[in-house]
DNA sequence: TTTAGCAATCTTCAAACAAGAGTGCTAATC
DNA sequence: GATTAGCACTCTTGTTTGAAGATTGCTAAA
């Protein structure tokens, strides 16, 4: 880490906080004028100058003051910035929202509220994804017979999460030879089911995914064609990643911001939000770590995130943890909204393990 | 219906053409450069004023070509347009897509990835909203108990379309007095499964909700703590309209063309999409209509659909439906987004039906 | 009824210009 | 040695101007 004298720290910082709040390139004066009122305009140029060949700051062009760079703002995150706490009504307000709406019979609505929510007090864009069920421990596994056809299976994994799936089990191939209509048996369904659990239960869904062959594969004489069956749907019972587990809100807000009225940049961004499996492995890459983790710029990797920052938070339901987070411009207010995620995922934490655990 | 002579039908048709694939106002030499070539350009104009002056046009300012009003439009679409068929590549992509997705274990991702085809064929902005599960006949209602406290509802309809609830019967309050802590019995579970369908089979979703504590009202002797949940949490459990049922795809698509450079303009219309509620009370007035249906600018009395047109068609499963449908400018391939709606009604109803209801 | 011709109108684009903001440098000052 | 006042210089932004081009509406002729 670089080490930067006291005045290059305060510029830095009161730069920074101008240019969050004004959205354009700030000027020694301006600095002065707010907050080094002691030190004069042309001392805080020759810092800014300093701090410029240092790489924290650069200039658009030669007669404009300056942003912040990437490196610049991650000193800002790191050093410089104070965490600007909720509001009480803030913090209300998710209480609120989150009460509401954990009542409410769908878990992937709920998730979709949080991302409303944060949003909405963020005024960027809201992300929750799904807490990754693959890496799940199976507690039960139930079946449940629909009709002629079709099976329900309930899935259980110990954070107290489940998933249902709907399964057509119809190969007219290999199993009923044709003749057997309605070819599930309430009772090769109980048999079958109680041996799942015994070989599967303990796992979690990923490595059933990977493994169910093995662990199946001396099938016991009883309904051996159910357990075929599980073998060879196995990749689409136990997968669950789909887009359909990320939850983005509030892209109006994130085009309102000044940085996006260039609409070809506007347009970059977009399109990486409607592809969903790109924004899920932006996610992933980013979650490894614990607590909340931004990632500035250039730090994305990804070139239509160069302009945008990240933050992230991990969440947990028992042994479970999904991520939540925003998006939003490299220019905003790290300093709330560090606190908005991290004050989310606690809610989170709390709320939904007490809800499905209890 | 006002009537035109043939060549101002002429004039119209061949203006909406070009502009349709310029997206810019179209002058009288470049209709008779591309469709009229036996007359001259200034008869063309004065054909165009007589248009004007009956509303089907009108000019940016007085020295520009002209361009369709909504009404120009609606005349087109209805007694000017030629259908414009699929080609065989079209048709195909979509039943691979369709296949391909079929067979996934999720319902609701099978319909966003339709939205996604949509918005892919059209290059605008794909939508597809989930059949309206409250209006189909209760056919079978089964309880699973979860754990301790929390049942799995599993609702049958008559299309053979399924939903799931998880509902926690843990009132402190009234029920269970606090000692019995496992308080789901599977016995109990059982019977009043079977009283609520013999209750409740035959009815709509929407009926029960509404009439379930009539139906209920003289709960027998057994189960009468589950009778009372289920009617105090009627409203939860039998409600369907949540805004998850709808899936956008494809917002990239609508912000590339022409007519929402206007970032002010792009932004109303990311406002009201991201807003879902509106978009789905938007979809439920437009489908009263059976067959493809097409809402041309002003005609959707929303402001901020002014600029846009709604096409849309109605899908079935069994006799439950659905909507499916894309949003884009007023200027638009109507002659074959209309077909593309069509085929794609047409695919979701024998496809769906086949797999839901066989 | 159609058309050729033409003046009139409006947009668009580029160039030119003025005003303003902010810097970097130099020399004076604390 | 650090700080600052002063000032020339640079670049952006907004406005004005003018020329070129597109298209129309009108009139008079075919």
């Amino acid at each position: 880490m670089e080490t930067l004298s006291q005045r290059e720290r305060d510029v830095l910082q009161s730069l920074i906080q101008i240019h969050i709040a004004m959205a354009v390139p700030v000027s020694s004066q301006a600095i002065c004028r707010r907050h080094l009122f002691e030190v004069s305009p042309a001392t805080v140029r020759n810092t800014m100058m300093d701090l410029e060949k240092k790489g924290f700051l650069h200039q658009p062009h030669t007669s404009a003051g300056r942003e912040p760079t990437d490196k610049g703002y991650r000193y800002y995150v790191d050093s410089l910035m104070k965490r600007e706490a909720l509001t009480s009504e803030e913090k209300q307000l998710l209480r609120d929202k989150f009460h509401s709406h954990l009542k409410d019979r769908d878990t992937e609505y709920v998730f979709n509220e949080i991302s409303r929510t944060i949003a909405q007090l963020s005024h960027q864009l809201g992300i929750v994804l799904f807490p990754r069920f693959e890496e799940g421990i199976l507690q039960k596994l139930e079946l449940v017979p629909l009709d002629r056809k079709r099976v329900l299976v309930i899935i259980t994994v110990t954070s107290g999460l489940i998933k249902t799936i709907t399964v057509e089990i119809n190969r007219p191939s290999k199993f009923s030879n044709g003749k057997n209509k309605s070819f599930i048996s309430r009772k090769k369904l109980k048999e079958a089911c109680q041996l799942l659990n015994e070989r599967l239960s303990g796992l979690s869904i990923k490595e059933i995914r990977q493994s169910i062959q093995r662990r199946l594969g001396y099938s016991p004489q009883r309904a051996p064609e159910l357990f075929d069956f599980f073998i060879e749907e196995a990749n689409t019972i136990f997968r669950f990643n789909s887009p359909r587990e990320l939850f983005l809100e509030g892209r109006t807000n994130i085009m309102l911001q000044p940085e996006f009225e260039d609409h070809h940049r506007l347009a970059q961004l977009m399109e990486f939000l409607d592809k969903r499996e790109s924004v899920i492995s932006l996610l992933n890459r980013q979650a490894r770590k614990q607590g909340v983790v931004v990632s500035i710029g250039s730090e994305n990797a990804l070139s239509q995130m160069q302009t945008c920052s990240l933050v992230t938070s991990t969440y947990n339901i028992g042994d479970l943890w999904g991520t939540v987070g925003m998006i939003g411009p490299t220019r905003m207010r790290y300093s709330k909204y560090i606190s908005l995620l991290e004050y989310t995922a606690k809610l989170m934490n709390e709320l939904l393990t007490e809800y499905y655990l209890a």
